[in-house]
DNA sequence: TGGTAATTACGAGTAAAGTCGTATTTTGCT
DNA sequence: AGCAAAATACGACTTTACTCGTAATTACCA
């Protein structure tokens, strides 16, 4: 009901806006059959953050049949933004190279996904 | 005194690294005052919250003498690679190359940077 | 149409994080 | 020695994030 703006999700909250985010449109119960195959959770919980995150504003739901029918409220592309802004910040001293030097070294990037990132880099060099 | 492992820091427990991490040691005193410029605490919460710390294992401190002289126990990197790991997971649903594009979509690495992150693409192409 | 299965609403309890006041201890200075 | 300033110890309180049991509601179907 009440929309509150610039709400930063808690971590439960993330798991759920990541199975909204992956199917657009999701009921409780198919959000919470899909957290427990990682996560042991009862359904009333799952319920219960939802409601949470409707009341914050952080999801909409079209509740005009008994079976509420929710979606995310906020982008996932402006959520990563708002992390990861968060994160350079207090981890990584404001740099953001740094980041993604330790983001790249620690971890499995496909040949194809490596030449974005390298086409990204040409784009950017070419604007300074 | 008891040291527990896998302790994931809070936020305000990173602030505190933060300053612990670029200073080596540092005192309450020093902490707090360099988290004052940004934040407004009292000097008591920043000492609480480092003696939570030092309980949890997150840093050591020579006490010494009366005024206690703190230091990191766990390294930036390794708590980087933790944050990010958990951060890529929950938010760009496993691919960190997704993590990099959006981090260098925002526009704040200088050029240098940027060379050194092509270098290491081309040793990881390299790899493959 | 009446019962049962599924769903939502609601309230309460737990645990962790953060905040701070006050008491105690220590140190340095005159 | 003794006082004041600075530091630590400690405990209590607040807020937020979960977590879940139970009651109320709804829909379907035999």
């Amino acid at each position: 009901m009440t929309l509150i703006k610039n709400t930063k999700p808690t971590e439960s909250e993330l798991e759920i806006l990541q199975v909204l985010w992956a199917n657009n449109t999701a009921t409780v119960r198919t959000v919470h059959e899909e957290l427990s195959k990682t996560k042991d959770a009862g359904y009333t919980t799952t319920l219960k953050l939802m409601q949470i995150m409707h009341e914050k504003g952080l999801v909409t739901r079209d509740d005009s049949s008994k079976t509420h029918i929710y979606q995310p409220a906020i982008s996932r592309e402006k959520t990563q933004k708002q992390f990861l802004n968060k994160m350079i910040d207090t981890l990584f001293a404001g740099s953001s190279a740094n980041l993604v030097l330790q983001a790249l070294g620690g971890h499995d990037a496909s040949q194809a996904e490596l030449e974005k990132i390298q086409a990204l880099i040409n784009e950017l060099k070419k604007d300074k």
